[in-house]
DNA sequence: CGCACCCTTGAAATTACTCAAGTTCAGTGG
DNA sequence: CCACTGAACTTGAGTAATTTCAAGGGTGCG
């Protein structure tokens, strides 16, 4: 584990640019001071696990940034990624219910992350109400990000829904933009193969749905109208 | 909706054979008398609906017998089955985070289920710390539930997932027997049609691993050896 | 330069879908 | 009591989609 590591002072979370959309955004400055124990800003590097399904939960991360999927092997050794987590996304959010880790999971791009010891957790959640809220809605967003998958990702041919994860994936940038992580992991998400993911993008590139906008073949700009026709099956 | 109603009083909470099982197994006594809203033990007939996607979530559901489907509705007017519910489970966690309702919830057999409002919830989290540990450990089951749906069920192909329904679906029968749904919401649990649905069913009678108890074709025993082999992956 | 890794493509085999027709069964009404 | 009906399940045949196995390209890195 090759991790960069940062210690943050409870001071600079007051700071932090993103703390509206964290598990923090409701905490008032006194609360800060209930923090006894160090937050880490970790950052992780492609491939790189932040957590393995199974070990003792005695953390929990807050993406700042980047994309962390969600994985479970199964028997034959090949993996179903069960969601993608972006910023503000809770990973591990199963410690806070005293659980273990319910999957691995690891860095599909660069990852910034913050590491919250459990034990913060219990002590600002039983001093101040005020965290309670944004925990409940961790829970609710990421039971729903859940339900999202299977009702998205699992459901029609292939091409519609890597029309839906493409959608996805595109959703936050203003210009249409994203990248698109490897085939093998497209295919982990659409519960098809890595041949059929790499056939559907090619089909998808040929088609004009998608425009590449490197050699690799990872970043891209969809077109939003067409893609939506056909992820709604009005081909 | 003809669903027969029972007032309940929180003094038969206390003494409800599955209170360990369900969101008031902590509480205490005195807790109880916090409970200024009646809460109901409605009775829901094979079809009939709990709540529907999208209202805004007033109440919260304990089931207390019988299976309920969370569900989903497409563009295409079919449905995609998300989650399925049993004894112990809650429907509508969502509205404990003030959110409406994230699917339509429908019974499949005959639903006992005790209806709790929001309020109850509220009240009672505020005023004594002892829901709060089960409503937690209710929502990582929820959001387990989930992951697994996509792990088990969106999985390998339709023998496979068929095996691993079965499986679930008798898992909690000492004599491994279970009840089916109908074909087609097997075919909306698993990602498939309902033909495909069927011919995976006959397939099964057909080859021993499931017994008929009835004439219709709803319950059966399953042979849990074969079934775990198939499921997987080790044909 | 060559190796490794990933992506792409092809062709055959398998699996699933579609459309259509039978079958069974429970409930209804003559 | 029995024929009729509707709903759900089953099955068949043809088509489409996906998997499988195998080989060929491209890119980046040592």
């Amino acid at each position: 584990m090759k991790s960069k590591i940062v210690q943050i002072s409870a001071h600079s979370c007051v700071s932090c640019g993103m703390r509206g959309r964290s598990l923090f955004a409701d905490l008032q400055s006194d609360d800060f001071a209930l923090i006894d124990q160090p937050i880490h800003d970790l950052q992780f590097e492609p491939q790189e696990t932040l957590f393995e399904e199974g070990a003792p939960g005695a953390f929990l991360f807050t993406v700042r940034s980047g994309i962390v999927k969600l994985v479970r092997f199964q028997s034959d050794g090949t993996q179903r990624i069960v969601r993608l987590l972006t910023s503000g996304d809770v990973a591990g959010l199963e410690t806070s219910a005293g659980a273990h880790f319910d999957s691995t999971a690891i860095a599909l791009t660069r990852v910034s992350a913050c590491r919250i010891p459990r034990a913060v957790i219990d002590r600002l959640e039983a001093a101040s109400p005020r965290l309670h809220t944004q925990l409940l809605r961790k829970w609710h967003d990421a039971l729903k990000q859940s339900s999202d998958f299977i009702a998205e990702l699992a459901t029609g041919n292939a091409r519609q829904r890597l029309a839906r994860l493409l959608l996805q994936l595109a959703q936050d940038d203003p210009a249409q933009r994203m990248m698109l992580p490897s085939r093998e992991d497209v295919g982990a998400m659409l519960g098809v193969t890595t041949e059929t993911a790499s056939r559907a993008v090619a089909a998808f590139r040929r088609e004009g749905l998608l425009k590449s906008l490197d050699r690799q073949g990872k970043h891209f700009v969809v077109d939003v109208q067409s893609l939506r026709a056909l992820a709604e099956g009005r081909k």
